[in-house]
DNA sequence: GAAGCGTGGAC
DNA sequence: TGTCCAAGCTT
């Protein structure tokens, strides 16, 4: 195909897909309906909590969001640990400290407003290239080329672009360049993201319904399933390690030892039960918060990561342990408000089904 | 470009 | 049951 037909057959992707999204077109909490401003604040936190995220779970913990924070300015004066509760089982906590400081940044360098254009997004920290596109399109109405996993896997089958992934983003991002119209690239970037959802799903795409299907290389090869190529997935190792629930009474009943992991890495930032170190083998005690009589219970919990999965013993002793370890003590029937990752509200629960 | 970084749902 | 995968970003 020649430079000059593609550009003509690409003309009337847009059209198309915006027609099949003025029909089909999913009612999200954080999207505004036709006629209505979007929020930009609104678009910015669905975008960041949508990230490698699902809808299903986005869509309580949006609602919670907004009814604590519905703006920059009160979101930039919550405490750190507070927004870090808060973020507590949706994963990727970078995107907890990133959030807080783009809101201290835009209320403190922006007076408070959003910058509008996706160079300035760009710059706040949390907002990548696919985010700041996304936002500089959908809350501002922006031209912007937005590319994200939907759209490379749209792109990949409309275009059927073999090479696999990630070589094969340039060519992706070329092809959904000629594809964007200069109107409405907020709509045309959501109508790509629910098509990738509804329609040109990862298995068992349905293209018989595809308002695109007559213009998909893809569809033609007859096999559109197999795009976007990927390369081959490295194997996921084991890790080890012991969770240790430290106890001890008081008159308002029994308290747990709970740490504060550090700001980088994995969990960063995050309350957590204290755990030993991780290793390639299976430890015991090594790493314990304080010396006690530590008990190792029956049975381990295991908890998989994008990048490795761990199995991890579970100990547990009860005060008086020697000296004060550091740390914060929490009521044990409170432990629902610490905002625990949920490889350690997993943990708690094991412990307390074991013991 | 590759690695590190969570979690839950679908199949 | 294990594997894949999701509206990615940072280093």
């Amino acid at each position: 195909m020649d430079a000059k037909s593609a550009s003509i057959a690409d003309t009337l992707i847009a059209p198309l897909l915006l027609d099949w999204y003025d029909r089909h077109r999913r009612d999200l909490p954080w999207r505004a309906r036709p006629g209505e401003t979007p929020d930009p604040y609104r678009v910015w936190l669905s975008e960041v909590m949508l990230q490698q995220t699902t809808v299903a779970t986005v869509r309580p913990r949006f609602a919670a969001w907004i009814a604590r924070w519905p703006d920059f300015e009160s979101l930039a004066a919550a405490p750190d640990d507070e927004v870090m509760a808060a973020w507590a089982g949706l994963g990727y906590y970078a995107r907890a400290r990133n959030l807080l400081r783009a809101a201290k940044a835009v209320v403190a360098d922006h007076g408070g407003t959003f910058p509008r254009t996706e160079a300035e997004l760009r710059t706040l920290p949390g907002l990548g290239a696919y985010t700041a596109a996304a936002v500089a399109a959908i809350a501002f109405g922006e031209r912007a080329v937005v590319v994200d996993a939907n759209v490379e896997r749209v792109g990949a089958r409309l275009f059927a672009i073999a090479t696999p992934l990630p070589a094969g983003r340039a060519a992706i991002r070329v092809a959904a360049d000629a594809v964007t119209p200069e109107r409405r690239a907020g709509d045309f970037a959501q109508a790509l993201m629910d098509l990738g959802s509804a329609i040109c799903t990862p298995k068992k795409p349905r293209c018989l319904l595809c308002p695109l299907q007559a213009h998909c290389a893809g569809f033609a090869t007859g096999a559109p399933e197999a795009f976007p190529v990927k390369a081959a997935k490295k194997a996921r190792p084991k890790r080890y390690g012991t969770i240790f629930w430290l106890e001890r009474e008081r008159a308002r009943g029994p308290e747990v030892l709970l740490v504060r992991r550090p700001d980088k890495g994995l969990l960063g930032g995050m309350r957590a039960l204290p755990t030993g170190p991780w290793v390639d083998e299976a430890p015991l005690l090594e790493g314990a918060p304080a010396l006690a009589s530590w008990r190792l219970l029956a049975g381990t919990v295991e908890h998989g990561f994008t990048h490795f999965t761990l199995e991890l013993a579970l100990a547990v002793a009860t005060g008086p342990a020697q000296g004060e370890p550091p740390g914060e003590w929490w009521p044990v029937d409170a432990l629902a408000t610490a905002g625990l990752p949920t490889l350690f509200a997993r943990a708690a629960a094991a412990i307390a089904e074991g013991r």
